[in-house]
DNA sequence: GTCTCAATGGGCCAAAAACCCACGAAAAAA
DNA sequence: TTTTTTCGTGGGTTTTTGGCCCATTGAGAC
């Protein structure tokens, strides 16, 4: 179950390698990766990547396909097939286990590296994000903070109340 | 139980060294200790961080998720993710569990300095908040107890009535 | 077949963090 | 008032670690 595992908190800065690679804080590594050791990156949005531990993402696929199983089950073949062809597309795209060398260095492969928009040698900001590990660009990271700030306090007292 | 250990009371004058060290008062650590040893640092306001037991804290986070699980136990786990996601996005930007050294003394992390407005060498004063302890910037101090004080009488009538 | 270029993995170094100790001052006890 | 102990602060030392650099390997082109 991913919710009981220790949360993944904490900010941190980090320098981007001329060669793309990233050195993970030992702080969010050794929680992040768990018993497993293998590593899922995904798109998030302009500016942000996360990365998950394979045994967090996996139940999360298998829920989606399951989803997308039943809901076949009631359509058409050519609507089915037309589905199956998006959803391909986007388990292609949108995410991919990367491997992680010695020292928890990973490198951001080829097709993730312009929705990150940072250059070799830029920082990236590494954020704890509870059940996964969030890259962003810093300036993405500073607007993302700016937007979702001033309503912050209210949900954490709606939650806790 | 947080509440029923001993209230956290006092103010103290501390100098932070330069190396963003700083010894908390015997006075406030061990009451704030408790029985486990990791501490918890947060950003209040401009010119306030506060430290809280782990112990202490965990189990308002533990509500916090608690709740956010329950609320949408009726969704995808996919939807359950994402909001754990936010979530912990906004709460690493605001906190952070930090090691203590010997003799009770804890080093601010770099991402709180800042907010602190406290350079090395600087002075800061320690609060005991009852529930946790306060670390002030002097500035700061001296304008919250100006404005705080002249209901401070009206307050405690209220609350001891 | 050979040369060149590029990608990948590993090793090294320096800066910073964590640890430890010691001194001095202040408070408490005698 | 004097002595003793506790506690806050500074500094030195060691270990970790983030960042840079190099070496080796594999692929592609000429």
């Amino acid at each position: 179950m991913p919710g009981s595992a220790e949360l993944l908190l904490g900010e941190f800065l980090r320098t981007l390698d001329d060669r793309f690679r990233l050195t993970l804080p030992t702080e969010l590594l050794d929680p992040l990766l768990g018993d497993g050791s293998r590593l899922v990156i995904a798109k998030e949005r302009t500016g942000c990547l996360s990365l998950w531990s394979a045994a967090t993402w996996q139940p999360r696929m298998d829920a989606a396909l399951d989803v997308i199983r039943s809901k076949l089950e009631a359509g058409l073949l050519d609507q089915r097939l037309g589905q199956m062809q998006d959803l391909g597309r986007l388990l292609s795209t949108r995410q991919r286990t990367i491997p992680l060398a010695g020292r928890g260095r990973l490198v951001i492969p080829d097709g993730f590296r312009s929705l990150l928009g940072v250059e070799p040698g830029g920082e990236v900001v590494v954020v704890g994000a509870a059940v996964c590990v969030e890259l962003w660009q810093p300036a993405a990271w500073d607007a993302c903070i700016a937007v979702e700030m001033p309503g912050f306090r209210q949900r954490i007292d709606e939650l806790t109340s």
